[in-house]
DNA sequence: CAAAATCTGTTGCAAAAGCGACAAAATTGT
DNA sequence: ACAATTTTGTCGCTTTTGCAACAGATTTTG
């Protein structure tokens, strides 16, 4: 289960009286880092939502993963062997907490507040972001693009304890999250649609299975 | 980067004396677990290899992920909302720590030692973790076939620090880990072979490329 | 070491997914 | 509030992938 993390409430107290770390606002459209240029890099989103990005040679875009409020990213998780550059963007306004991963343990000053809780709940973080990842996995294993869908929306609705949630994606940022062609996506939601597995009224989605 | 972490010694010195934790050996193809079946469970891989399969209703089967020693695997990382059991197969004889996640906390006596290293090593274990999912997310998110075999191939060069590698898995074996048809991939590795792209004797690969 | 089981490599055909392109709808920015 | 931009929904065509089948090679097991 996903343990909750009163973030606000943490930065209250602690946040702006640390040397190491930078906290700062992102607008809708920003790139908030990327991975091969930072580096070692770990970041903690405050509020708004962000998309980790990967552009192919063909200028193809794919959405690697979705981040809301208190979730964690950054080069440290993600050392990419490949050549390819990923950009962090905020889809939302963002308020962003970064720091140098290594700096975690060598605190600023030796009774720094912030580093103390930060040690202490880092763990809890990375454990919401391992469950994260696994579901993602669990999504991208699906071969079809119907398995896919509904395995999505499977997990939005467990999320929701709703059979009936609202899209956190434009259709079109959805096929690049499930890495599959958008119209080809379209299609399939039309046929879920006529089968009787779902219904759909813009980004409203009710599942109606299982 | 994967930072190394001796789980032998650790073993050799606390190991033993834990009355929460269960240690195990199992023999090659035996299900060292089952994540519906055991909630909160978390295990680490001491010694040989498990893959973490998933069998859909069709009896089509995906592997996960891949364990190597010093892997951590169980329902604890992998709250499955969906209703498909998961398996831990034992690929090679395994030795198998297991124990119940919520015990890492309260400890079986305050003294245990233990618990104590577990806790001072998880954070590691868990991080070397992110890294290897963030990883397996790198190579799912490729649309392609030609282009998840090169992306494999490209992770398994660079962690080798070598063009010419051994594959961990059967070819088999592979198609299921990259979520795509046997025969398929067997149709574009000879494509690749054909342009040049690697080259191939059996399960030994060698990248030609960047 | 021999029989059984599994894996490899290949092929022809079927199904699924990708690729424009386009008009209508919705959203955004000024 | 209205013009510009983005998103949605759909369709015909092409390419890629999946499927089933099979023979030969390799590996496993009693």
């Amino acid at each position: 289960m996903r343990t909750d993390f009163d973030i606000e409430t943490f930065l209250q107290d602690f946040g702006t009286n640390c040397t190491r770390i930078q906290k700062r606002s992102y607008s809708k459209g920003e790139v908030i880092t990327t991975y091969i240029e930072k580096r070692n890099q770990m970041c903690i989103l405050l509020s708004g939502t962000a998309n980790l990005i990967r552009y192919d040679f063909n200028g193809n875009k794919t959405i690697i993963g979705h981040f809301i409020g208190s979730d964690i990213f950054g080069e440290v998780f993600y050392p990419t062997n490949t050549n390819n550059e990923l950009f962090v963007e905020a889809k939302e306004d963002c308020v962003v907490l970064s720091f140098i991963y290594d700096h975690i343990l060598k605190k600023c000053n030796p009774r720094c507040k912030f580093h103390e809780e930060l040690e202490k709940k880092l763990p809890i973080l990375i454990m919401n972001n391992t469950i994260k990842l696994n579901e993602r996995i669990e999504l991208l294993t699906k071969k079809s693009i119907r398995d896919k869908l509904i395995t999505y929306f499977t997990i939005i609705s467990s999320k929701n304890f709703n059979k009936t949630f609202t899209l956190p994606f434009t259709l079109t940022d959805l096929a690049d999250y499930l890495c599959v062609d958008r119209s080809a996506m379209m299609r399939e939601l039309s046929h879920l649609k006529d089968e009787g597995f779902i219904a759909k009224k813009g980004k409203k989605i009710t599942l109606l299975i299982s």
